[in-house]
DNA sequence: GATTGGTAGTTACAAAACCAACTATTAGAG
DNA sequence: CTCTAATAGTTGGTTTTGTAACTACCAATC
């Protein structure tokens, strides 16, 4: 029994976004819990700094859309399994530059290597085309 | 500073889905949150049975990708704001068949009509092609 | 140079999610 | 029958998140 025709709850593009999302997130975790017992935006903010290097966590909240107090929980957690640095800045004392140690480098190069090839994988099943319109579409709802 | 130029966080499936998912779920959130203060997972469930009809809790949990004690758990809260409700199978007690209460179903009458639009809406950005491009992708992950 | 307002980041407490063990029930094998 | 295994759903304890209030600091105004 399926009361209306034109519009489905399987059609329901938060719906769909979400199940898409916690499927993929799920498929990745076990490569940062598993092995380095880390949180989903632990992984985000490591993934941040190695990529972009040093920055606030101000910076790493705009970028990644975490908010500052998940945020300051995660990188309390990384500085205590000695991934991240954290160095106040003289001239502000408020700021505090985040960074990665050798450790937090090493891991961040392993996992820049698996997700790229995770990201290849999830995306085989897709033609060159399907591939530019999913991601160009997601930037934009994500930027909403 | 960008360390590698071939794949960017921003090129990373998993992150970009779930930055816009958790974009478009805040924004349809509040239409079940501020007006029936429910929970996502409560939603879901009513937009479940209201589409679908009857059903098990196990269904629900299968259709929905919801574990079982969500289900639970939100079952019961829509059960004490009489949005529905249960009943035992003779055949078999371990089962109890979900179905929405009056009340429910005008619920879910209000709430089919605002996710339509909504979705509208957010599909407008989007020629239709991009539309059938990016539910077909979306469809095609979810269900790995 | 005191006062007010604003910013970066933390903490505390409450809400929600997660995981594992549990109850109640049925099905099937001996 | 009765015993074991399996299923539907629930509960309890821990972890994680969300929200709001907080600290520490800086900048601008008076």
């Amino acid at each position: 029994m399926t009361k209306f025709s034109d519009f489905d709850l399987q059609d329901f593009t938060p719906f769909l976004l979400n199940i898409a999302a916690e499927a993929t997130s799920l498929g990745f975790q076990r490569h940062y819990k598993e092995k380095y017992g880390m949180l989903r935006t632990e992984w985000r903010v490591v993934f941040h700094l190695g990529q972009y290097g040093p920055m606030h966590a101000k910076e790493i909240c705009e970028r990644a859309r975490i908010h500052k107090t998940k945020v300051s929980r995660a990188v309390a957690a990384l500085e205590a399994k000695r991934y991240l640095q954290r160095k106040e800045e003289a001239k502000d004392r408020r700021h505090e530059t985040l960074s990665l140690t050798r450790r937090g480098l090493a891991v961040f190069d392993e996992l820049y290597e698996v997700a790229r090839s995770f990201d290849a994988d999830l995306m085989a099943q897709f033609t060159p085309e399907e591939r530019v319109t999913l991601k160009r579409c997601l930037a934009q709802i994500a930027n909403l």
